[in-house]
DNA sequence: GGATGGTTAAATGGAAGTGTTTAAGTTCAT
DNA sequence: ATGAACTTAAACACTTCCATTTAACCATCC
C-alpha cells in the first residue's frame, strides 16, 4: 500500500524549497544537478495539481450534469446559461455572475483564453447549489 | 499535460457505482468481466485516497512537526499531549479535546483502532494553531 | 559581459501502474 | 445450499512515470 503521489525526492525538494533554498542549494545537498532539482520540482508540483483534479472529480459525482458550455463560447455568457439550466431544475445556483466567472476561472483556467472558452465545459450542479467544473 | 489521476475506464466505473448500478452490471454495460470491474474500481478508489493524502502533504508543508504519538497510546490521551506540545511553542490549538479526537478520525481512519492508536503518528502544526497528521 | 537563479529538451534505464483474463475465495440473504 | 455481489491472487502485455545527465536557453542584476 502506497503512500501519497509524492516520491521521496519530491518531497525533499518541496521541503527544502519552502524552506527559501535555490535549486542550486538543494541539487548540493541532495547530491544532484540544479536541473534535476528543476524537473523534479515542476513534477512534483504536477503531482500535485493532478491530487487536486482527482479530488474535483469526486465532487462532481454527487452532482448532477447540468450542460457544456459549447468551446468558443464568451466568458460573459456563460453565468446566464448556468442560471437559467439551473433554475430550470429548481435549484440555486450559489455563485452571482462575478462568482461564476471567477470560480470558473479557478477551477479549469487551461480552458478558458482571455474571454473565450477554449475547449468544451462540461458543467455540473449539486443539491446545494455548488457548480463543478470538467 | 495529464488531467486527473483517474483514467477514463476507471471514472466510468465510479460514476456508474455512484448510481447503484453493480458490478456485474457494470461488467455487460462497459463489456467485460465483473472481476475486472472491481480491480478497477479498487484502484480508483486507491487513486483517491493517494490523491487525498498528497494534499494532505502539502498542507503540512507550511507546518512544524510538533510531536510524535505512539502507537499503541490511548486516543483519550492524545490531546494532552497535542496541548502541551503545542502551548510550549506559544500557539494556541483551534480545537478542544473533542475536536481533536474527531480531526484524527477523520483524518487519518486508518491509523485509529476502536480506542487505541495503531501505528506511529507524525502531527504537525501551523502558526494558526490548525493541526496536521501524517 | 559575468554571475545567479530558473527552465527546457532529448535520451535512457529502471520502476511502477493499467486493463485484462482466469480461477478461486469470500459474505450474505433467501 | 444455491445464487448474487463482491474480493483476491497470479500472470501478461503495454504504457507511463521517475530520476538522471548533458547541453543549451531566458532573465535579471550588478
Amino acid at each position: 500500500m502506497k503512500n501519497g503521489l509524492l516520491t521521496d525526492r519530491q518531497k525533499e525538494v518541496l521541503r527544502h524549497r519552502r524552506q527559501g533554498l535555490t535549486q542550486q542549494q538543494i541539487a548540493d545537498i541532495i547530491g544532484t544537478s540544479k536541473a534535476n532539482v528543476c524537473t523534479i520540482e515542476k513534477s512534483a508540483l504536477e503531482n500535485v495539481r493532478r491530487a487536486r483534479e482527482t479530488l474535483q472529480f469526486m465532487y462532481t459525482l454527487d452532482a448532477r450534469f447540468l450542460c457544456t458550455i459549447p468551446s468558443g463560447a464568451d466568458l460573459l455568457a456563460v453565468p446566464d446559461m448556468i442560471f437559467q439550466e439551473a433554475s430550470a431544475r429548481g435549484v440555486k445556483v450559489r455563485y452571482d455572475t462575478i462568482g461564476l466567472i471567477n470560480r470558473l476561472r479557478e477551477s479549469i483556467p487551461e480552458h478558458v483564453q482571455a474571454r473565450f472558452v477554449k475547449d468544451d465545459i462540461q458543467v455540473y450542479l449539486n443539491d446545494d447549489g455548488e457548480i463543478y467544473f470538467e
